[in-house]
DNA sequence: TTGTAAGCGTTATCAT
DNA sequence: ATGATAACGCTTACAA
């Protein structure tokens, strides 16, 4: 008995053929004999039989196992996401397979290429560098994280970051900013570019030109922060606001404006856009724009549920879920 | 052309076997010839064939996936962990299934038995509920992640909680204090009875006794912490210092001193365990006890695939990471 | 209700 | 250097 138990040893245990275990195995016992059932279920029990997916899956050709790739594990922005998408994956029988990129291309392509060669039921994916053919290409049912306007026929679900960079910038011009920072992120990946389009948008919307000098490339994280309030300090015109991409970027900012001697509010106002847990601890506290991280991640895990249970494609569904403002102390009105 | 292409369609292609284009697809190359290698190359570029890992694992016995099980994927704590194990995983080639079983039991369990089920190649759990026994069980080979007294004969990686405890002690006691509250948490689970002899430990060691009301039982978050500070502080004799088994229940501890109107660290000094990103960012910052997190993960893994890629069992391996003192502003020399 | 047998896409053994 | 063939453990027509 060095290797474990298959259904052939339980069938021979139990006195049926390995079709019968199957079906016990499978809880196809609606055409079972209840003493079959009975057997069998012993039988495994005495053996301490466990089913083989991978078998079952060779068969089958469905693994229940999806990909969750994202960018960077560290932001706590995803693991919240994450969590939703596990609840609900957890509960239809589903395993989830973590993939984090760290921003690198080579690992998001080696990642959508494991994904097909472990034969994923579906992929859940904030795409970085990805191209909407590529993952066309690897046919496995596949649900957007966020909004990119380039994969029109996808499933998505995401903020609405239209209506989050409008009701800050809202915000901000009613506290009597004009001139406002942008730290957008870098302008290499896809999501960036969307964002720009909402802050021109919104722009034109009031009439206003938009100096492009306001807006930095930097990396999402703190560390693209510091780089980027610092730079924006540099200019003639210094701006009285600064809106970050994500509170990661706005923590940076904040401590990096502190270590130049500016005082948040009263100096510059800071304001970030997710809402994470730290951004209701730092001193003073981050005005941010509260995404409903554990929501879209449901919502995202539902609606690939949907799809790969159904064999009609059927139109895409975009789901935008809604952002609120949260107020607290790192904005000031302008005096 | 409906299903995925298999090794037999590249090699009617080629011309060739599909013993041979198993060997290409492998890396198995010395015994092949050169033209062959090319064909078989070309044939797959041009059917776009990708290898099914699923029938390779059922042959093979290999799945080279492994599965991470942590009790709460909120605490910061543990994804820097992963992120650790992931860097050495991917790097071998390995897929890292999570699996957060929310400090449940039946979901330890049922994650346990999906993990064979699925035939991963390893295991790295910090276990909660599970015994040493249904470990065992398993087959898999595992590394426990921390410290875990009674899972001997297992490879265990984390935190020296015992150095962690008598360095937080230490501290505590050349600040003055003697009057000190534990935030240990759930007394059900394995970690904190460890815990809870380390602090016995370090008493008896100083010739002082313990005051048992000053231990209280509750959960390893904010929420637990919050309650803890609440009991500690409706004692008599009241402690001057209080320590939490990690920050998310010292920040908790934390906000909820300052909501009952004490001074932290004038009234009261908090000290937390972990170090994790927001014990910076909090007013006053959170003196605690820095553990190599990354490291962890990073160690965990590599003694995995060790482990994993040799047959032979041998003696366990235990490594201890040792963890610093970080001195910040919630403690408080006693006046 | 139960069983027989074919097949899923690989890899491994043994010839040639 | 190459190939024919038998597994791997399961599911699923199809028969009985």
């Amino acid at each position: 008995m060095a290797s474990r138990p298959t259904i052939i040893d339980v069938a021979k245990l139990a006195g049926v053929s390995k079709t019968t275990v199957s079906r016990v195995v499978r809880g196809e016992t609606k055409k079972v004999g209840e003493d079959s059932i009975q057997r069998v279920k012993k039988a495994i029990e005495t053996l301490g039989y466990e089913r083989n997916f991978i078998a079952s899956s060779l068969r089958t050709e469905r693994t229940f196992t999806v990909m969750l790739m994202i960018p960077d594990i560290t932001n706590p922005f995803w693991p919240e996401v994450a969590r939703g998408i596990q609840d609900a994956m957890d509960q239809a029988g589903y395993s989830v397979v973590f993939a984090n990129i760290d921003w690198s291309k080579a690992r998001e392509k080696a990642f959508l290429r494991l994904a097909t060669q472990t034969r994923m039921d579906g992929l859940l994916i904030n795409p970085i560098h990805v191209t909407k053919a590529e993952l066309l290409e690897t046919k496995i049912s596949t649900v957007i994280l966020g909004t990119r306007p380039g994969f029109f026929s996808f499933n998505m679900v995401g903020s609405d970051t239209n209506d989050a960079i409008k009701k800050a910038l809202t915000y901000l011009f009613e506290l009597g900013h004009r001139k406002i920072g942008f730290l957008l992120g870098k302008s290499e990946y896809a999501s960036s570019s969307s964002r720009y389009q909402n802050v021109t948008d919104f722009y034109k919307s009031q009439g206003l030109p938009l100096n492009e000098d306001y807006i930095v490339d930097v990396t999402f994280d703190e560390v693209g922060g510091m780089a980027g309030i610092k730079k924006l300090m540099q200019l003639d015109l210094k701006p009285t606001a600064v809106l970050a991409s994500n509170d990661l970027m706005a923590l940076g900012a904040l401590q990096e404006a502190h270590k130049m001697g500016y005082r948040v509010p009263k100096d510059i106002s800071i304001m970030g856009i997710d809402d994470i847990h730290a951004a209701s601890l730092t001193v003073p506290s981050l005005t941010t724009i509260r995404k409903q991280k554990y929501q879209i991640g449901q919502r995202a895990a539902e609606i690939l549920l949907e799809r790969m249970n159904s064999d009609k494609e059927g139109a895409p569904i975009v789901e935008k879920i809604p952002c609120t403002l949260v107020i607290r102390n790192s904005t000031h009105a302008l005096l």
